[in-house]
Formats: structure tokens, C-alpha cells, sequence
DNA sequence: TCCAAAGTTTACGTTTACGTAAAGGTGAAA
DNA sequence: TTTCACCTTTACGTAAACGTAAACTTTGGA
């Protein structure tokens, strides 16, 4: 790494991500072949820029929410026409907007369910479990 | 529907469980052959239990938040071992409950980010809404 | 100068979670 | 009795998200 790159690092090397995220190299290609990342080249080295390095954190992110690549990709197309669009593309944007959202509201409410049955099965599974060392206990006693 | 079915109502047909959850009886038979579900059957068609309904709900919560149906009939056995399992198998069954317990975590935190995401996406799809129903308005004028 | 590491493209393979059609059984109503 | 709606099994098809292998170029060191 010269000395400019450690002052100024702005770019990233593919298998650099693919170390600082977990992921195959056959990934990213991957993403980019799918829209959601837009390297440039150096000759025929692909050079990730910060955003690059950020929608993909973005895009792991959705992954994680269940977000499949071709949403996460509308995301970032809508998040880059924002700037340009005209009214009907704002308001249709603002429309998916919120949808994203009570998506994510019933994913909260989805957690939380999940939380409270987890609950259960352990308060359940720590009492059997009690009461196998129990027994074991008296049995040495 | 008989009398007797409205009052003490246990069962159901697999067109009204697909009804109730908007999901096709494709994929409630496909359910039950990944071993999530084990309706009885009434010659030779299936009759679904109140549990075989819980079951199906919580295949589908699992499903909203990324849970695969193999991750989902894990837990589906787990829980049902719970009550006859051994030393060994309840500590098992703790410990993967405690990374079901991280993983929502960490789900939450990601939602929480997407949101605050959101948030700023929509703000900023707002303004820029704003521009340009201020500028139909100063040539209306 | 020559090799090994890391990069590339191309392309076929794989898993998951169903879709979809084919071909047939069953019971109630007309 | 025939038709219709609903049930069944069997089985091939499909989209998404990569895995994996082959064959090739490029480049920093020994």
C-alpha cells in the first residue's frame, strides 16, 4: 500500500471486499453483472470506489431483511433518479417508500413473536433440563 | 359446516388453510413433505390439525424473516424434543436458541438502519417533490 | 526471466421453494 | 347419471443466488 493510498483510500481491490465482507469474489462479479455495483477498471481490474463499497453493505444488509437483490437494486435506481425525477417519479417513489416500510413494520412485529417463542422453548428447555441435574443430584447424593 | 364443526371446530381442509394464509395448496403439500407439517387424512385426503395451522403460521413468520423451511423444521424438532431430551440434546437446544437470539439481533439492528435510511431517502424525495410543485405553482401564477 | 498469486471471462451445475401441467379419484347436486 | 368442484399423486420446469471448473492474462517478486 503506497503512502498516498494510506492518506487518501478512496478504492478498494475485489478481494478486499470479499475479505472484509465474507463473501466470494464470484459474488460481487456477481452483484455487478446484476446492477447493484458499478466498478470502474483499471485495464481489466475492476477498482471499487467507497460507494461501490457501501451498496454492498447495503445489499448484504437487505439480504439479512430477506430483501431480494432485484429490490434492493430498484432501491438504489430510485434513490439515484431522485434527484432528476420529475413529479410522477417522485410520487411513485414515495409510494415504494412506504410500502418498504410496513414491510419492515411487520418484520418488527415478526421479531418480536419470534422473541417471546423463543422464550418459551427456553424457559421449557432450562425447567428439563433442571430437572435432569436434579435427578442426578440425588442419585449421587 | 355442521353444528358440531362450529362449535368444537379442530380441523381444517387444505383450501382453507391456503384461503386463510393466501398461499396455494402447492406449497402446503410441499410443506408437509420438508417434514413441517403432518396433516391425518380422511381416506385419502389430508385433514389439518390446529397445530398443523400453528405450524403453517409459523413456517410462514419464519419465511418473512428469512428463515429457510429447513432452519424452521430444526427448530419445529427441537421444540418437540424438548420434553424427552437428555442432558446433552437440552444444552444443544440452548445453544441454538442463543444464535436464534443473535441473528434477531441483529436483524433488528438492520431494520432500525434501513429505516433511518428510509427516512432520509424520503426526506430528501420530499424536498425535491417540493421544487417542483413550487415551480408549477410560480408559472401558474 | 520465470513462477505464483490474483485477476479475468465463459459457462455449466446446484440448491431452495415452489409453479404448472397431466391424469386420475370422490362426493354432492342437478 | 353426469357434471362439477375439490381432492390426489407424479413429475418436469423455473427463478434466484450463487458455486465451481476451465482457460487465459497480468503482475510483483525470487
Amino acid at each position: 500500500m503506497t503512502l498516498q493510498n494510506k492518506i487518501t483510500k478512496k478504492t478498494y481491490g475485489i478481494s478486499e471486499l470479499s475479505k472484509e465482507f465474507d463473501i466470494t469474489t464470484r459474488t460481487i462479479r456477481f452483484y455487478e453483472q446484476q446492477g447493484l455495483i458499478s466498478p470502474t477498471r483499471n485495464g481489466q481490474t475492476r477498482i471499487y470506489s467507497e460507494k461501490d463499497r457501501v451498496r454492498l453493505m447495503l445489499t448484504l444488509r437487505g439480504k439479512r431483511l430477506g430483501f431480494s437483490l432485484a429490490e434492493t437494486k430498484e432501491l438504489f435506481d430510485l434513490y439515484d433518479t431522485t434527484l432528476e425525477g420529475d413529479e410522477k417519479q417522485l410520487n411513485l417513489i414515495l409510494g415504494i417508500l412506504s410500502e418498504k416500510r410496513a414491510e419492515l413494520d411487520q418484520q418488527l412485529q415478526d421479531i418480536q413473536r419470534v422473541q417471546t417463542e423463543l422464550n418459551l422453548v427456553q424457559d421449557r428447555c432450562q425447567k428439563a433440563l433442571d430437572e435432569v441435574l436434579n435427578k442426578k443430584k440425588s442419585k449421587s447424593a
